[in-house]
Order: structure tokens, then sequence, then C-alpha cells
DNA sequence: ACGCGTTACTGACGCGGGTTAGTGTGGAGG
DNA sequence: CCTCCACACTAACCCGCGTCAGTAACGCGT
């Protein structure tokens, strides 16, 4: 049998010095030590492979110095998103400055629990990551003063979140396109609007068409749902439609789909239709043709929602609201319209 | 100030009972306790909202009921791990089986700390994932005896490890590609060998090669590394070293900028060449052409992995070993080699 | 009436470490 | 020589909970 785990007591026997003084040493509160002493009981502690007990030192100190994050995202969700990955990084790397650590809780959207990782005190605060709007643990935590970040926006609970801002990013896309020339321009959703992010892209497609006096039709919109499956579906549905210059698609996994069903109808991008996307993934370069999209900085966003969340369990506060910008990434599947190709020939 | 959280203590005042009673009928050991007394018990934790504290239960009770997951991976590989989120998902599901959480700590492939949640006590095991041969934590720990379970597998180190099948899945999609006609098969590997997964995977392209008395020359096999940057660098090599009827790609990040090289280089896929890939990425049947792949069973190897540690903690024992198998995927990417569809459309 | 289980509960200790209120010692100042 | 204080350290309590070793009350057989 392997000697059990060395204890404080054991490097302060073995140093010859009181557990206190072992506490105020590995803990800095060596004011009153002397350098002897110190050396002594480091040196112990080092020999003995001796690590602080970390629920001990909870029990005892308060703090678990562990954050978590919870993903309210059904298993389509988890996996057709290709930045989790990105995400989760950033908010470990966030983490880790302040000396915490991560637990990933992943909850079906409606009913799962994670409120007792916070109430059984195994978490200091929580990132909650796309909750529905009737979350009903969310209002419950967030009302007994819990340190939660939303990552994502939920309107009507006023805590404080993190997200990267949709609208200007779905704007800029489509006024991207607009003066490029196109007029009838599509959208494809994200996901069902019941999810903020989705009317948010979508808004700022209204928005962009307003600024330049189009007026969409319903039919322009199409809902998708995630995975490029939906992606394929709702340009299908968009063709039969109508004829349109250029379509906004609101992630780019779904844009894949689109692109998809577009091929198969003999349609060529961008030459008689221009594809925008949203999100950037990894793949979205190498594309065919390589997708021009609206970069969504996942690790950022992971990283300012542990450091808001970190932050706010040191000095709680007033909620804020952070906003990450996104950026518009011009690659080859956007151009001109054919009329005006045609035109630019004839000229 | 918000009153602070209540104890058991409180629950037993409430109830008029000790605290002992309390603890026996909220685990269960109510053998001695009458139902009248169990009831009273239950209506005041309920109604003071008692969540035990799970520090405390730990360090009373021993068990931190938390896993750890280990990713000793570079940004690189993280972020274009596009099955991580699906890994993670089972792995989490599968703690939950068993009352256990996870805690997720991204580590530098080299110098990244994290034995320090074993020691500390944070977790009661760990499910490393990718770490390099030479990584000097992991021996420590599993000498230590602490319950570790390898994701991937590391020969000479004699741990309980879950793996995929790489070898028998390379080699099936080789022979799918033998099976169609082709002799030229060239190899792009998913990352640098000294990866076991992909010299796994590489051995089982040659021996499906030796197999069918194929001798591949070495200029035939390029490695790549993880994205699909440096699959494009890849398949520019392979096209400079001689011309090829199909190319394994042992990874199908690497295989979208494969055929990206491809396509700028004016070759139809699969009409000039066939492609298979690895992994079976969402995205995979959404490429142009549909990618024919080896399915990588994402979830289900974070459920085994989950599984096998939590089993571990449980009764201890010898280590094992267990292999999950793949399974080919035909999509659009391979067919049959141009000169035999010549030779067919001749006959 | 007494012993002897059961039944239904409780007292007290320990898990490992942070922390507060001391204790003893030596040296400087008066 | 005594006082006083900084110095270097320690005894003891606390965090919240699990659990073992009781204990009191009660019923039953003789």
């Amino acid at each position: 049998m392997l000697p059990r785990r060395p204890t404080s007591a054991d490097v302060a026997a073995r140093a010859g010095v009181s557990r206190t003084t072992v506490s105020f040493v590995l803990n800095g509160r060596d004011g009153a030590i002397s350098p002897a002493t110190r050396q002594r009981v480091i040196d112990a502690a080092s020999q003995l492979g001796y690590h602080p007990h970390a629920p001990a030192r909870q029990l005892a100190g308060g703090s678990s110095q562990t954050i978590g994050l919870v993903l309210c995202q059904s298993p389509e969700q988890v996996a057709g998103d290709a930045l989790l990955a990105d995400t989760l990084r950033g908010m470990t790397a966030a983490a880790r400055l302040a000396g915490f650590r991560v637990i990933v809780e992943a909850v079906e959207p409606k009913g799962g629990r994670y409120a007792d990782l916070l109430r059984s005190g195994r978490t200091d605060g929580l990132v909650v990551s796309g909750p529905r709007v009737d979350d009903p643990e969310l209002r419950g935590i967030v009302s007994d003063r819990f340190p939660v970040v939303l990552q994502g926006s939920l309107p009507g609970l006023d805590v404080t979140s993190v997200d990267v801002d949709n609208r200007a990013g779905a704007r800029g896309a489509v006024e991207h396109l607009i003066s490029l020339g196109h007029r009838r321009i599509g959208c494809i959703t994200n996901a069902p609007l019941a999810y903020t992010a989705a009317s948010e892209r979508l808004d700022g497609y209204r928005a962009a068409l307003r600024e330049a006096n189009i007026e969409p039709s319903p039919d322009w919109i199409v809902e998708a749902a995630f995975d490029a499956q939906s992606g394929h579906r709702a340009m299908a549905r968009l063709l039969a439609a109508g004829e349109f210059d250029a379509v906004f698609v609101a992630s780019d996994v779904v844009a894949f789909g689109a692109i998809g069903a577009l091929r198969a109808a003999g349609r060529r991008v961008p030459d008689d239709i221009s594809i925008v996307g949203f999100d950037d993934i990894p793949l979205a370069a190498f594309l065919d043709p390589p997708l021009t999209t609206v970069r969504l900085p996942a690790y950022e966003l992971g990283h300012a929602a542990g450091t808001a969340l970190v932050d706010r369990i040191g000095h709680p506060g007033p909620p804020r609201r952070t906003l990450l910008a996104t950026e518009l990434v011009v690659r080859s599947s956007t151009g001109p319209p054919r009329s005006s190709t045609i035109a630019r020939h004839a000229h």
C-alpha cells in the first residue's frame, strides 16, 4: 500500500515547526517567519511531495477557485459548434490567470439542472452559455446574487453578459453585399429566432437593407437550425421562392449546406449568387469557393467571459454588458452581381 | 446581506433532530429512522433550500466526485478538433451517470502541469487526451497509482486506455481504394508521426498496400499537421512527386486543404483522383464532393473514456485497453480510377 | 421483576488547513 | 536591573459533514 498523501502536519513534523508555521510559509504570510525556518519548511514540503488538499482549503477558506461553464445546448448544437473548443480554451486561459479551474457542464436546453454546482459550493461562479429565455434555474441563482456571466444575451434579465456584436456583424456583412451592387438579398438564419443571436443577426440584416431602401419580402428570410443539413433545406426553399443576387447565411456551418444546395441546383458561387457566412470557422477559408464571412472572435469571447466572471467573484458590482466586435473577412464567395458583370464586360 | 447558506445543523434544528439524523436521512442510511422523522427532515431541508456543501462532504468522505479531462494539445490542434465537443459531451454524460462532474484542463503539450488536479484532491481521476510520449507528469501519477485513463495510446506505458482502432480504420479506407482499382495511392498523415494516432493510421495504410502487393515509395507519404493549411501544402508536395490514382488523407480537416490544392491544380475529385478522409467531421458530408471517410465515434470515445475512468475509481484493477471500431462511410470523393473509367467507356 | 434485544436516535470525533489570539524569548532603552 | 516591545512562533478553534460508538426507551419472554 502506498503511504497516504502527506498533510501539512507531516510537513510541520519534518521541519520541526508547527502546522501554523507551515501554513504561513506556504501561503506567503511570511512576515514573521525567519528565512532559515522558511527554507526548512519549503524543503520538507518538497521532499514529501506535499500538495495542499484543495477541498480542505476551500472548507476553511471559503473559495473553491473554480468556475463553471454551463452549455445549454442540444446535442446537434454542440456537435456543430466548431468554435466551442476555442471558446473553452479562452475561458480556461482566463481562469488560470486568476488561479481558477473550469468545470464544464452540458445540460439539455430545457430542464437541465446546473444551479447545484453553485449552491453546493463546487464553483464560485458560472458562465452560462446560450440559455433559453425561460430558463428556470437562471433567475434563481441571479436573484440569489451568485456571480453569473451570461455568454450571449437574454433581454429582460439584468445580468453581466459577454457577447459578440451580432447585429453590427450581420449588418456589415449585408452592407458588403449591397456595396457590391446586390439588391435582392436573402437571409438564412443560424437558428430559430427564439435564440437571441439568431434574431440579432436577422436584425442586422434588416437594418442594412432598410438603410439602402430595400424592402425585403417575408419570403426572403428562411430559418435554419445549426447544422449544414438545415442550411441545405433552407436554401432549397429560398430558391423556390424566387431569384436572388446574394444570400446572407448567419452561420458558416449552415452556409456549407446552403452552398451544397446551390451546387445541386446548378448555381455557381459567386458568379450566379454571392454568399456571406458568419463565424469564420477554421474550414471557411477552405470551402469552394473560400467563404466570405464575419469573424467571430471565439477565443476572445471565452477569455472575456472568464475574465468578467473572475472579476465579478472578486469584487461584486452592478451588471456590465460587454460586446465584442466582429470583423468582415472577404474571400471569394462574394462578387458583383451577374448583371453588373455583364455590364462591365460590355463596357 | 443575504442569509448565509444553510448547513445541516440548520436543518437539524428546524426538524428538531440531531445533525446525525439529518445526515442519515439525506444519504439514504434510513434503516433506523422512522418515516415521520424522515419526512420532517426532508421538509425542513427543502424549506431551507439546503444543499450539502460539496467540499465539506469531500473532506469528510474522501471523494471529490469529479474527474478531470486533460487536453494536451496545442492551440491549433484544439481549434481544429471538430470532434472535441462531441467527445466532451460523451464524457460528461458518462460522468453524470455515476454522479461525477468534469473539470477540463487545457495544457500546452510540453511542460503543462496538470498532476496537481489529482494530487490536490480536486479530482478523483483523470482522462488524459493526447499526451506526448515524453510527458513528465504522466509517469508520476501512473506510478503513484492514481486512476488515469489515456485517450489515445502511448506505447510502453501500461495504463488503461481508450482509443479508436486507427490502424484498422486506415486499412479499411485504403482497401476501399484498392478494391476500386487504384494502385498508386498516396498518403497524407494527420499529424507528425510522433503522435501515435498518426503513425497507427500510416501503419494501416502500409498494411493494406502490402496485402495488395503494392510497394509504396517513400515519396508517396507526406506529413501534415492538424489543419487544412498543412493539408494544402502536403498535397502540393505529393503532386510534385508524381501522379496518383488516389490519396488517403488521415484527417478530414487536412483533406479539406488537400482537396483545395487539387482544385487549384485543376484536378477533379474523384474523376482524376480519389480521396478518402478520416474522422467524419460533421461537415464532411457537405464538402464538394461529399467526402468518403472513416467515421470516428467521438461521442462514444468520450463516453467510453469516462466510463472506464469512473469504473477504475470504483474498483481499481489491472490496466485495460479498449479499442473502438470505426466505420467506412462511402460518399462521392472516391470512384474508379480514370484508366478503368476509360476502359469502361471503350467497352 | 429482571434481563435482553430492538428501535430510534444522538454525542463526539475526525477529515486538512486557515486564522486569531496568544506565548516565550532576546535585545534595546531607561 | 527592570521594562517594554518586536520577533518568531504556536495552541486552539473553526469551516460543514460523515460516521462510529454509544444511549435511552420500549417491548417481550420468563
